[in-house]
RNA sequence: GGAGGAGUGGCAGAGUGGUCGAAUGCACCGGUCUUGAAAACCGACGAGGGUGAAAGUCCUCCCAGGGUUCGAAUCCCUGCUCCUCCGCCA
């Protein structure tokens, strides 16, 4: 049609234009169609959940799972160990009812020595990872857009578990969220690969759905902090990089010198975005239970394919979908019970691992009327 | 928060309604020249997807999504991002 005009031919142009005119009409309306089928077919997609691999075992729900590792010995108490908000040498430094006050239930406000332990251990937590295991240590914002939660797979299905601020960004469940979206809709070189995060955040849950559970303590809060880790790499080299990240994971406990077990998570009780999961549960002498400090996921291609986040092969190829895996390493404030209900004595005071002196001054215990040592 | 301006290939940067997926320069790649390199010169040179053994071929893409039009990189609307100024704040 631009040849005719240019030739200056009008009745071709003419003949041309109501031709075109014709097939428009009928062209919207089939884009209409196409439109509303496509929507259709993608919040269904995105519904459906990833498929568990090969070799995670059947089961209903956390019952059925596996351990597949357990390291260190439960001390024996010659007393009946406390929980961790009744330790005397914590206790004062734990304030649930003042952090009532200010934000309500499932919050805390933490204290001297517990604020500063609590820190340090976020601190020791990061050194390790950066210093020893090799992760690049990364800041990132609380605070997202909506699509990335999408991108890592929170919605569209469980969006009453987290926050949304009134002008549309999300609190962050977890720090999985930014690292994981980073490279979020885009295309990475091979030799890029791996790519290994480590980030320090505060997240926030919701918790709907857990009600009455865990309300003691500061075992399950609305908002929390979390070493976070996510790796970005090639899928045949996804596998190999779970079990990496669950020994980096172990490693704190083990420096910590807190027992604990690595289950794999079964197929009933592994989570929506996952292939296979490792819980890894640190033991709880006041609870006389392992609890979850952490969980490493490997994601596969599933959040890849929602971000559209894709790698060049080295041989030149077609861009193919990464491997996205994550993992914490560790909830802070959970291994910060441990490192109470585990180093608690008798007489109120609370001896601390030996890798923490560094960060405290050299001391080794808190007193029982909650001071360093 | 207010007022302006801008988003084009790896980078810079033309293009303001008609064979534009897009000039030019730089970078990169191949070659000539050279002992070698540089310079100079010649050539090739955006991305994603479909199809194909390959050569090729088709589709989509000028921030994103809508709209106007026979026709949009170009006009309109919305969003996002960046820049400048003012305000405010850590």
């Amino acid at each position: 049609m631009g040849a005719a005009k240019a030739a200056g031919d009008e009745a071709e142009f003419q003949r041309l234009r109501a031709l075109v005119s014709e097939n428009k009409a009928k062209n919207a309306d089939l884009n209409d169609v196409v439109k509303a089928k496509s929507t259709a077919l993608n919040d269904l997609l995105l519904g459906l959940p990833n498929l568990p691999a090969d070799d995670v075992p059947d089961g209903a729900d956390e019952d059925d799972n596996v351990e597949i590792n357990r390291w260190g010995t439960p001390r024996n108490f010659a007393f009946t160990p406390r929980e961790h908000y009744d330790i005397p040498a914590a206790k004062d430094g734990l304030n649930f009812d003042v952090a009532a006050k200010l934000s309500g239930s499932r919050f805390v406000v933490l204290t001297g020595t517990m604020a500063r332990l609590h820190r340090v251990l976020a601190q020791f937590m990061l050194d390790t990872h950066v210093n020893d295991n090799n992760l690049l240590e990364t800041n990132t914002p609380v605070l997202v857009r909506e699509e990335m939660m999408y991108g890592t797979g929170q919605l569209p299905k469980f969006g009453e578990d987290s926050y949304q601020t009134t002008n549309g960004w999300w609190l962050i469940p977890t720090a999985e969220v930014p690292l994981t979206n980073l490279v979020n809709g885009e295309v990475l070189d091979a030799t890029t690969l791996p790519r290994r995060h480590v980030a320090h955040t505060l997240c926030f849950r919701s918790e709907a759905g857990s009600a009455g559970r865990d309300t003691a303590g500061m075992l399950r809060q609305h908002q929390f902090e979390k070493v976070e880790m996510v790796s970005i790499t090639h899928p045949n080299e996804s596998a190999a990089e779970h079990n990496r990240m669950t020994k980096c994971a172990e490693g704190i406990l083990e420096r910590l010198n807190l027992p604990y077990r690595t289950v794999v998570l079964c197929t009933g009780d592994l989570g929506f975005g996952m292939r296979r999961t490792h819980d890894i549960e640190v033991w709880l002498p006041g609870q006389d239970a392992y609890r979850e400090v952490s969980s490493i996921s490997i994601a596969g291609d599933f959040q890849a394919r929602r971000m559209n986040a894709r790698f060049k092969p080295e041989d030149g190829g077609k861009p193919e979908f990464l491997h996205t895996l994550n993992g914490s390493g560790l909830a802070v404030g959970r291994c910060m019970i441990a490192v109470l209900e585990n180093g608690q004595q008798e007489d109120g005071s609370i001896d601390l691992p030996e890798v923490l002196r560094g960060y405290l001054g050299g001391k080794t215990r808190i007193t029982a009327d909650g001071n360093l040592a």
